[in-house]
DNA sequence: AAAGCATAAATTGTCGACAATTTATGCTTT
DNA sequence: AAAGCATAAATTGTCGACAATTTATGCTTT
């Protein structure tokens, strides 16, 4: 989904997003009469935003039950990140092959942005920058089922983790590096490294994690 | 979902169905009231099974437009054929930790009885024993994602592909011989071997299909 | 005759109402 | 007083109707 086009798709984004942001609780329920109120659409509409949120795997269903928040547990966020792993790994095997050579160029620039700010002190690359970074390379693997699990349904439940557990992206100097040489290996048309170093990054990034949480 | 409740489950599994065996034609248009007369459903009903579709990339929709069946190319085989190797890849790695001595055994025992198939000339073994194998696995991993990406989104695909390019299982014998290394690096609890061997057991699958379609 | 426009037909999107199911309430029985 | 049951209330599931949008039709203009 592009741009939100009907009334299902912004109440599934506003909804989402407040979930996401924490405004509505991990774990509770989902009341269709009430969120109906809530965000002034009928109960139909409700019900397809929660199909969705079922779909990104954000709310669970029960049938003639009803639906809950997923909660949160740091198992559930190490399942996430072996997910990760996998799928951005390849996604950085299949970039090494299939990006151009001008998407190559724009990732370097994109970088080198990085560097510059991280090199001026500011730590605005921790949020934006790593998503970004990760992004052109899911983008760059071509291929849609990758991409489309990773965006509709992986990412936001990160970005879930990250906010309601408090863990403002974290390692920004040494994972500048870790940056650095994917793209290279990337540069390199060297698939094979680009999906070790891919995996590395994001399995450091779950050690990091994991040892804030204990 | 383990077992359809609701009638918009059941739809959405008649429908899902329909679509994989190539009763209802890939790349083709789904008319929601054509098909709530067909299924003798209201159009709510139809429209929510059309949704679950969406999310298993089975059917493309467009906002105010309408839903098509998925076109079939050779390409998409391929791009699927990458995300199984990846996710199936990292399963085979979580099962080797994860999977208990009874539930290792059971697999075992599959195995040979594979085996004895195999040897009695039956070529039963490619269709539902493969399957059966690799669910096995991906259920080991124990990892709820991974589990529902395979099972509800890639493997009904897969299964689309298999029955309407009429692939139907190739290599049994070499793939038998591939199932039982892994079961040994399982076996030997040796994570890494068992993903690598997985990994490779699903790019042979994927070399096999693309020389059979060119 | 081809292109463009206005109107009609058909299709998807949203709504409120009723049905089916689950959950809460309060009574009865022991 | 606790457990079990019947009934009431609340919640989800399904339906048909209307609204909004897209697509098809046929006329007008050049």
């Amino acid at each position: 989904m592009n741009q939100p086009i009907t009334s299902a798709d912004k109440t599934f984004i506003a909804l989402r997003d407040d979930i996401v942001e924490g405004r509505i609780q991990a774990g509770s329920k989902l009341s269709e009469t009430e969120l109906s109120t809530k965000y002034a659409v009928s109960r139909a509409v409700i019900r397809e935003a929660i199909n969705r949120l079922e779909s990104c795997h954000i709310v669970e269903r029960k049938a003639n039950v009803g639906a809950r928040v997923v909660a949160l547990s740091p198992q559930g966020l190490i399942e996430l990140y072996q997910v990760r792993e996998s799928l951005e790994g390849m996604a950085a095997r299949l970039a090494a092959t299939n990006m151009t050579d001008q998407e190559i160029d724009d990732l370097s620039a994109l970088l080198q942005s990085h560097f510059d700010e991280v090199k001026g002190g500011e730590s605005y690359y921790q949020e934006a920058g790593d998503v970004d970074f990760h992004y052109r390379i899911i983008l760059g693997s071509k291929n849609k089922h990758l991409i489309s699990m990773l965006f509709d349904g992986i990412y936001h439940l990160v970005r879930m983790y990250r906010v309601q557990l408090g863990m403002a992206g974290p390692r920004v100097t040494t994972a500048y590096d870790e940056h650095k040489h994917i793209v290279q290996a990337i540069l390199n048309r060297d698939a094979e490294l680009a999906e070790m170093l891919m995996r590395r990054h994001i399995l450091y990034s779950k050690n990091s994690i994991e040892r804030k949480l204990s």
